[in-house]
DNA sequence: ATGAGCATGTAACTGGTTACATGATTTA
DNA sequence: TAAATCATGTAACCAGTTACATGCTCAT
């Protein structure tokens, strides 16, 4: 039943329980769809296709390509399926927090109001940068798929990036002031 | 000039700045007063101590105690925060995102709404959970520091603690109203 | 001709967790 | 008398990043 842990398994299984893949498609897709919740690189994701062809929860056809290399095609296998939905079904298991902002804010007596300050409006730069960029791939994707069922679930990603974006961006105004006044006295 | 990278390194460093600590100590403060936005366990902290005084960012000194280990107790120099102090004062480094349960969340179109709705609920109890514990680290802390100014550093990470446990926490709510609908259909 | 994109992979490294070992003391 | 707390530490492990290597093709 292993493979146990490495929450990459189950990403790579999840995208190829939508359809045929390559470990490049894998990374491309991760990126755009998932990039504001969640990141793999390429050292993990080709080592992971191959355990979990090893394990039989995928299987790999190569397609010879004219010029550049042979691409893997790696489809999911009904093990792999099965194993996907025992642990979607499964509660998230909470990992430790680690806020490095949140670590320099506490930190702060030992710097001075101004450069925390600094650090929250440099922050809150590009917050908003990834928020507009969140917002646009909404617009984008409403556009391209309306209601589609298989949509409705990234649909709920999204809006909990904006909330929580939206969320942290009000506090970053709200802190950005009370450091003015901290430094004012 | 290194200890790069290693946020542990900092956190440790923050720590004894605001006065003497062995590990234990900050291992528990840091669970304490940190605890909804970092987290340190000691396999980390204690060979982090000894790298740290090596380079002469901090010095211990060791108490004899009667019947228990004895206590090493470590103090920041001043190498130790002027290395603090330029930390402090480069933005964060954002570190790629991670979020677990929108991972499941997305993956929903191959489960069914009622499990991805099962998820959500249980987060939502873990997260009103801590969402309590910390209002009232907050409502103890206000009564017994006050106005203080260290303090008001503090605060303000709590803030955001609140900020963005009550955005998710609203999110889960229309989630599962959402959830709830597809399942009608 | 330059650079981006396609496509695969590996090795070295870093950061961090977990489980273990030790053992007295205080509290329930 | 059992459990929590004090207090230190290490070894084995796991997850993940970074940098590197290769090399063709297509658009600018």
């Amino acid at each position: 039943m292993p493979p146990p842990g490495s929450k990459t398994a189950y990403a790579v299984l999840g995208m190829l329980a939508s359809g045929p893949r390559s470990g490049y498609d894998i990374r491309k897709e991760v990126e755009q769809l998932l990039g504001h919740f969640w990141h793999e690189s390429y050292g993990q994701i080709y080592p992971v296709l191959h355990r979990l062809q090893e394990e039989g929860l995928i299987r790999s056809r190569t397609l010879p390509q004219k010029g550049r290399p042979d691409r893997n095609e790696y489809s999911i296998t009904a093990d792999g399926l099965a194993e996907l939905q025992e642990w979607l079904a499964r509660p998230v298991d909470r990992t430790p927090p680690r806020n490095e902002l949140l670590l320099k804010v506490f930190f702060g007596e030992h710097s001075d109001p101004a450069t925390v300050r600094a650090l929250i409006v440099h922050y809150r730069e590009e917050l908003q940068v990834a928020l507009e960029r969140l917002r646009n791939t909404i617009a984008e994707m409403d556009a391209a798929v309306g209601a589609d069922p298989a949509h409705a679930y990234w649909r709920l990603t999204a809006e909990l990036g904006i909330r929580s974006m939206q969320a942290v961006s009000e506090w970053c105004d709200d802190a950005i002031g009370t450091l003015k006044k901290m430094e004012r006295e």
